[in-house]
RNA sequence: AGAGAGUUGGGUGAGUGGCUGAAACCAACAGUUUGCUAAACUGUCGUACGGGUUAUACUGUACCGGGGGUUCGAAUCCCCCACUCUCUGCCA
């Protein structure tokens, strides 16, 4: 959520900002939050003042008592009671107007940092790089959905059995190969000194509200009724939620978690073409990194992690490209977001594989995650996170691009952790 | 799931209607003392939102798990909810 103080301060970036995001009415909501922290303002004071003459009066009360003055005290009763009902009133509208605030706050996205490109939709974004070379397969290449029965090492109709569509299960090497994945990309992240939880995967209301999800996104998280939690549609919900009312010293920083869990998305309306086999699925898994930097060093650690989700992908020996995210296709909560995609050769596409963000205070402000800088002020600390990696479409290019006649190479670094070379 | 007990500032913990934003102790920070360390002593030591100031200072309000109520006045009394602990039950 953004800052009242931000909106107030760099106004005209702060709209800017938002119009790069193609977000209707800027002009009108900025004035609008701006009216109403000025109403709230006025108000508290008002209320502030009748409050301390009643809280004086109260007290006067006290003593006329101990002293015996009854007539004098009923007196004080009856004026107090008179400024009682106007507090109330003002206390009501004081409230109101601070729901209001909130909730006019709640729909604003985060304001994009200004190398972000302006552009409404995924051909807006901008490639910054890419890296390695799409290897040319010979012609009875297979796309991943072929692959996986032809080798029996993943079974959507089962998981439809069991579950339903979009649930796969992992059979032998398959699932061998998830968790050689899982492990590696865990060991990397130690490896780059990131600290490894294990988060449970279901979270409560104010998680959801902390990272961003709510009010948002309600309806593309699963969510357990009775006991009103829902099933995190990414580690990133659980892990930076961690910090949620934290205070931070300005020497804990950069925190840097990495974390291992499946993942839920009921995307509710995003099936079609483009999404079969393992290109989007209800649950999968995925390698979380998260980091919680000084506000100074967010853009350095966005570097960083993309440089390291970077290195994954070249130690997988994929071909990718990185995107940096234009103002129409960035998340909600972010700032600067750059995607890693994957080339999958026999679906001949590239394939989001990861999706590195910086959040700056925007996450932090909702979570009340502080910190105290040398200045022993305390001030917002900046969140970041990163898929590092997600399985699925790892899957699925690591079987396109590495299939032979006669069966399917693993790539080196894997070995070790798979017990096996081919499939 | 049933019964009982509890939730106070960074920690322990006192506080059953006004003198309590909250004792005491510990931790932390600053200073004094000391050759250094330690100890001792002194002081500081919550957060949020207002007012005020160039910035401090200063000042108002709210906050003792969350929400509501009683009262001139609530950490303290009442109601609802959440969570924690203990016992019983169930169970990986």
């Amino acid at each position: 959520m953004l800052l009242v103080q931000t909106i107030r301060d760099q106004y005209d970036q702060v709209l800017l900002g938002l119009k790069k995001r193609n977000f209707p009415q800027a002009t009108e909501a900025l004035q609008q939050v701006l009216a109403l922290d000025d109403l709230r303002k006025s108000s508290q004071t008002q209320r502030d003042q009748l409050q301390a003459e009643s809280n004086l009066i109260s007290k006067q009360i006290g003593s006329l008592m101990k002293e015996g003055k009854s007539l004098e005290a009923t007196a004080a009763k009856d004026q107090s009671s008179q400024l009682k009902a106007q507090i109330k009133e003002l206390e009501d509208q004081h409230a109101q107007v601070e729901e209001e605030l909130k909730s006019l706050l709640y729909l604003l996205p985060n304001v994009p940092h200004v190398a972000v490109p302006a552009g409404k939709s995924a051909e807006d974004n901008e490639e910054v790089l890419s890296h390695g070379t799409i290897p040319s397969l010979w012609e009875g290449k297979l796309p991943h959905w072929e692959l996986i029965k032809k080798y029996d090492i993943i079974d959507f109709d089962l998981g439809v059995k069991i579950t339903g569509a979009g649930f796969p299960v992992y059979k032998g090497k398959g699932a061998r190969l998830q968790r050689a994945l899982i492990n590696f990309f865990l060991d990397q992240a130690l490896a780059e000194g990131y600290m490894e939880v294990q988060p449970p995967i279901l979270v409560n209301e104010e998680s959801g509200y902390g990272t961003g999800q709510l009010p948002d996104k309600e309806g593309q998280m699963y969510f357990a009724k009775d006991d009103h939690l829902y099933l995190i549609p990414t580690a990133e919900v659980p892990i930076t939620n961690l910090y949620r009312d934290v205070f931070l010293n300005a020497t804990d920083l950069p925190i840097k978690n990495v974390g291992y869990t499946p993942c839920f998305r009921r995307e509710a309306g995003s099936w079609g073409a483009h999404v079969r086999g393992l290109n989007r699925l209800h649950q999968f898994d995925k390698v979380e990194i998260v980091q919680i930097t000084h506000p100074d060093q967010s853009y350095a650690a966005l570097e960083q992690m993309s440089a390291y989700v970077q290195g994954l992908l070249q130690k997988l020996e994929l071909p990718y490209r990185v995107l940096r995210l234009c103002g129409g296709d960035m998340g909600f909560t972010s700032a600067m977001t750059y995607d890693m995609e994957v080339y999958s050769a026999a679906q001949e596409r590239w394939l989001e594989v990861s999706s590195v963000s910086n959040f700056e205070t925007y996450q932090a402000n909702r979570l009340k995650l502080r910190f105290k800088g040398e200045d022993k002020k305390s001030q917002f600390a900046h969140t970041l996170n990163g898929s590092a990696l997600a399985l699925p479409r790892i899957v699925a290019s690591i079987l396109e691009n590495n299939q032979e006649p006669d069966g399917i190479r693993m790539p080196k670094v894997l070995h070790s952790y798979l017990g096996f070379d081919r499939i």
